[in-house]
DNA sequence: AAAAATATTGAGATTAAATTTCAATTTAAA
DNA sequence: TTTAAATTGAAATTTAATCTCAATATTTTT
């Protein structure tokens, strides 16, 4: 279980080792992307952190989250309406994502075998996987009810 | 296994069902996916169309896409450089796709298991699913070698 | 078979997420 | 400190996808 300071100076070596400059930019959008407990997209973080007085843009936040997923402390889990959505996946479960077409909730379900399946598929064909994301499409219980 | 035809006669008792107009551009634009045998996306799908002398609109293949979508002929499989891709699924086994960040290219693996994973899980939360897709990145076999 | 009602079409305008440009600034190495 | 290189914010640009609307096609009703 990494606690927030470690992560900054996991992410700070990271930076160096890629021969780019660590920023008070790149540091504030990293505290930030690590308070969301939920997904998120780029602007909610910029209206966050625009609030708190932040004077950070938008161009930066595109710019950081690519170096994010990179070092592996976020994952891009869906689309929708041609926006992407981001979530934290440091500390977190394997999951995948059941998405109701109707009421556009998103419920994550904790899993174990699917990564198995992967990493045997993966071993077959010499794959090195980075991530993976499994979206199952279809109608909660909730909205069925409703009908 | 069904043939063009079929799925023509199926595809035209659907829009009715729907209380929709069964059109000649609509029939077209299914016929001409129905030849695809890899991922496509719409504007490679407009240019075959075009190459063969047809009128079609860009604005009606965005607009019948959901319709064989939501008919169950065809699938988004993934997005790359914010564009969607699709492919189709009829007569298709479930398969996962695996995609190579260094070379872009996409590998299909067939899959009786994952199924089975998300039925379990769906049933668990009393989930219906309409569609699913499995996305794993990384890098390939091929690529690995050239290091 | 004609008329009425309604849906669909193509062309171009619009939208908006994401990317790019560039001069000013900051970081970090020499 | 000087130098070299990367990063920043603001605005311009790109472009997939959506929307608008008048003309047209489909389907139902009479």
């Amino acid at each position: 279980m990494l606690n927030v300071s470690e992560v900054v100076q996991n992410f700070k070596e990271f930076i160096k080792s890629k021969g780019l400059k660590y920023t008070p930019e790149r540091e504030e959008i990293l505290r930030e992307i690590l308070t969301c407990k939920e997904h998120f997209d780029v602007d909610e973080l910029y209206m966050k952190l625009k609030k708190k007085g932040s004077k950070i843009s938008k161009a930066s936040i595109y710019r950081t989250i690519p170096l994010l997923i990179e070092a592996g402390y976020v994952q891009e889990v869906y689309k929708q309406d041609n926006r992407a959505y981001y979530e934290v996946i440091l500390n977190k479960l394997p999951h995948l994502h059941f998405i109701c077409l109707q009421c556009k909730k998103v419920e994550e379900i904790e899993d174990e075998k699917l990564v198995g399946l992967i990493k045997e598929y993966a071993k077959q064909t010499n794959f090195s996987v980075l991530s993976y994301h499994l979206e199952v499409f279809g109608i909660c219980s909730n909205c069925k009810k409703e009908v």
